[in-house]
DNA sequence: GGAGTTTTTGCCATTTTATTGCATTTTTAC
DNA sequence: GTAAAAATGCAATAAAATGGCAAAAACTCC
């Protein structure tokens, strides 16, 4: 996704194209793992360019997230992370119980179980707990 | 589950059988969904019976995780939610993005998505988002 | 059952994460 | 370029969780 495109997302979803807007979802967009709030700051802070406000960060991650464009992953943690939606397949998340590291697995879409009379389902989520390769390694350290 | 058996897995996971882990695990045992501490002080404090502190709770929940008597579930709201252990089979859970309501649904296991080398799965949580059957009633109230 | 030891609790202060209010600035439509 | 609407920055505030420490409770051993 180039920045055309972002532009157009944002544009297409009926909101205005403001620096901070495109700044955040370039920033998800080219990590490699969910982010949250902060971790966009810094990111931001880190690279030529234009660091909105803390503020305005979370409020431009709520409005992309009300349009379709970022989703908010279900967390263990205590600070919420988000991720793009693109055009990807959905895919499972794992999560390191000892470092806290969330990333992206390949994963096919489980099966939807049974809802109750009522109910809708919009998303189905599959999160795997567990170890990563460097805190299994160093658990003992 | 009665209290004899609370009290023993309590002083089987080798911690000391307390009122307020007592108080507390029952608390998230009776309940038919997963409870934010807070909803276990709520309820805590309407029923007859010794009332923790907020704190308290905290770090009983916090012991009862560590030890495996409770676990936490990732979620997409702001305050940690728990449900006992117990003997159940594993499950799934739904969350209403506009109420926020979270409830164990009976679920198959998913298959377990395969892992980057050097990482350990522990659990695998699926997640289901959508509207719950009187969110979806009231969406234009 | 009571003294001694260790763990847990309650209270207060503090941190982390997120939200709100409002004046100023930016974006967009014309 | 101007005017209207929307978004931003900054300060204040809220919500959720954590840390320090003295007092209280639980356990152990007799
Ligand atoms: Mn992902
Ligand atoms: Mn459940
Ligand atoms: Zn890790
Ligand atoms: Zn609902």
């Amino acid at each position: 996704m180039n920045d055309p495109d972002f532009s157009r997302c944002i544009r297409d979803a009926g909101g205005r194209v403001t620096a901070a807007r495109l700044a955040v979802l370039r920033c998800l967009a080219a990590a490699e793992e969910p982010l949250t709030p902060d971790e966009v700051l810094e990111h931001l802070t880190q690279t030529p360019g234009h660091v909105p406000d803390r503020v305005t960060i979370y409020r431009a991650i709520d409005w992309l997230s009300a349009h379709g464009l970022v989703r908010r992953l279900a967390t263990v943690g205590r600070a919420a992370r988000y991720e793009p939606v693109e055009d990807r397949e959905a895919h499972a998340h794992f999560q390191c119980r000892r470092c806290g590291q969330t990333r992206c697995l390949p994963a096919p879409s489980p099966p939807l179980p049974a809802l109750p009379p009522g109910y809708v389902a919009e998303r189905v989520e599959l999160v795997i707990h567990g170890l990563c390769a460097a805190c299994r390694a160093g658990e003992n350290a």
